[in-house]
RNA sequence: GGAGGGGUGGCAGAGCGGACGAAUGCGACGGUCUUGAAAACCGUUGAGGUGCAAGCCUCCGCGGGUUCGAAUCCCGCCCCCUCCGCCA
């Protein structure tokens, strides 16, 4: 959520900002319409408040010098204001949802650093190395391989839950533990492991700003109202709402493996074979709480974090910039991880490094103790590792002429010994 | 799922219809004393909204109701604890 003062002081300014992420002024000029009338009403009936409060006191005084017609007189007048306040309330109140409700959709401003553009096409590669030559044996898409070495079997996932869920087997399952153990073990020296619940209450998903624009994407389980988790970002984030941390706490770093759940509504059609996209992934995620000043600092490292396990496995990878079109709801900056995979010829988005500014913990109301009271942290977070896209390049990249895939060194403690996989 | 108990400031905890935004303790901050520190003593110390300000308003889990007036009474919901049931 943005801080409707800056609406009302800088309104050129967000207007601007929020236009290169192309969002209709409206959106903005419809929210600070609401905020004056909201103003306006509530100033109103805190003054029939404020009158009620005097002439109950009155009451309370007349009673006790045993002046009854004092206090019956204090009564009626009090009770006659009542009758205004409680119509002026109701305004109020309607009002003031209307205007949350506005708040909660209108994206977060983009930082001035971040890259403008108008849509995918303006991000921009700030960093890449050259590729190596491929084989013709690397040429073949993760799911073939994946197929015939018996470790990938999306037709029987098909069969269990519909297209686009995948059934890992053997070393394929192995593999992807691995993946997720490496990402954890190579966070650990600074990032708190969290294994966090993967259902959430709709508050949880609000907060970090999947709702209620974005219903249409998550899984809703209705009977218990609780929403499978898209990140593991969500409790995460939501593990402090409503909280005040320490200063003294702040970096505050947390990671967490998680499954992730995507409906991927909209999708249709797109990336539907193999690992590209799918509904329900396996994903280690690292995130952290800071302070403003500590916010840039902290994006950086979260990058290197990132392109570290990324680099270790012996991936091909570019980071992009991600222009101002580009970016999410409650995203300022944003860059994003992408990793070749040789069989499909395609650059894989495989991690999301984002910062929120404090977009997020006024959804959450995160805070920590500062000299000059009070103030929100920022949220910043990013894949350490998501399984699938990473297991598909895995899958091309270190495939062998014979069709056998070599095990990265760098998964190898997780394998039982295991470095290389061929058919059973 | 059933029965009972409970949710109050950073924390602990009192208040159970009338000046309560809320006793007290701890913590934190400032000061006195001290070469310095500790102890002791004195003082300050919740958040949000609105307003140039004085001030005014809101918040005692959440929502509704009763009342001139609600942290206090009533109803619904959520959460926590104890016991029972069920279960990995």
């Amino acid at each position: 959520m943005l801080d409707i003062r800056r609406l009302r002081t800088d309104l050129d300014a967000v207007r601007a900002s929020l236009a290169t992420k192309n969002v209709d002024p409206s959106e903005v000029d419809a929210a600070v319409d609401l905020d004056e009338r909201v103003r306006s009403l509530s100033s109103q009936r805190d003054e029939l408040r404020a009158q009620i409060k005097t002439l109950s006191a009155e009451v309370g005084q007349a009673r006790k010098a045993g002046d009854t017609a004092a206090a019956e007189a204090a009564q009626e007048k009090s009770k006659a204001i009542g009758e205004q306040e409680a119509k002026l309330a109701a305004e109020t109140n309607a009002l003031e949802t209307e205007l949350r409700d506005r708040m909660l959709r209108i994206p977060n401003t983009p930082d001035p650093a971040a890259l403008v553009g108008k849509s995918e096409h303006d991000n921009q590669v700030i960093r890449s190395e050259p590729l190596p030559d491929y084989a013709q044996h690397q040429r073949v898409p993760h799911w073939e391989t994946g197929a015939a070495l018996g470790i990938l079997d999306l037709e029987r996932g098909a069969k269990v839950s519909g297209s686009m869920f995948a059934v890992f087997r053997g070393m394929g399952a192995t593999l992807s533990r691995a993946l997720c153990q490496l990402a954890i073990d190579r966070n650990a020296d600074a990032y708190e492991e969290i294994r966090p619940p993967t259902m959430v209450r709709t508050d949880t998903l609000v907060a970090t700003g999947q709702l209620p624009k974005f219903v249409d994407d998550a899984y809703h389980v209705e009977r218990d109202d609780l929403w499978p988790i898209p990140t593991a970002e969500v409790p995460l984030t939501s593990l402090y709402r409503e909280e005040v941390v320490a200063e003294a706490d702040l970096p505050m770093r947390l990671m967490a493996y998680s499954p992730c759940y995507r409906r991927e509504a909209g999708a249709a059609g797109k990336d539907t074979r193999g690992l590209l996209r799918v509904h329900e992934f396996d994903k280690v995620e690292i995130l952290a709480l800071v302070t403003a000043d500590q916010a840039e600092k902290m994006h950086q490292e979260i990058l290197d974090r990132a392109i570290g396990t990324l680099a270790a496995l012996g991936l091909p990878y570019r980071v992009l910039e991600i222009c101002t079109g580009d970016l999410g709801q409650s995203h300022a900056r944003q860059f994003d991880v992408e990793i070749y995979a040789p069989g499909v010829d395609r650059w894989l988005e495989a991690s999301s490094v984002s910062w929120f500014t404090d977009y997020q913990a006024r959804r959450a109301n995160i805070r920590y103790r500062s000299d000059k009271g009070p103030a929100f942290v920022h949220t910043l977070n990013g894949s350490a590792l998501a399984v699938p896209r990473v297991l598909a390049a895995i899958l091309e990249q270190y495939r062998n002429e014979d069709g056998s895939v070599t095990v990265p060194d760098a998964l190898r403690p997780y394998t039982r010994g295991v470095e290389l996989i061929t058919r059973r």
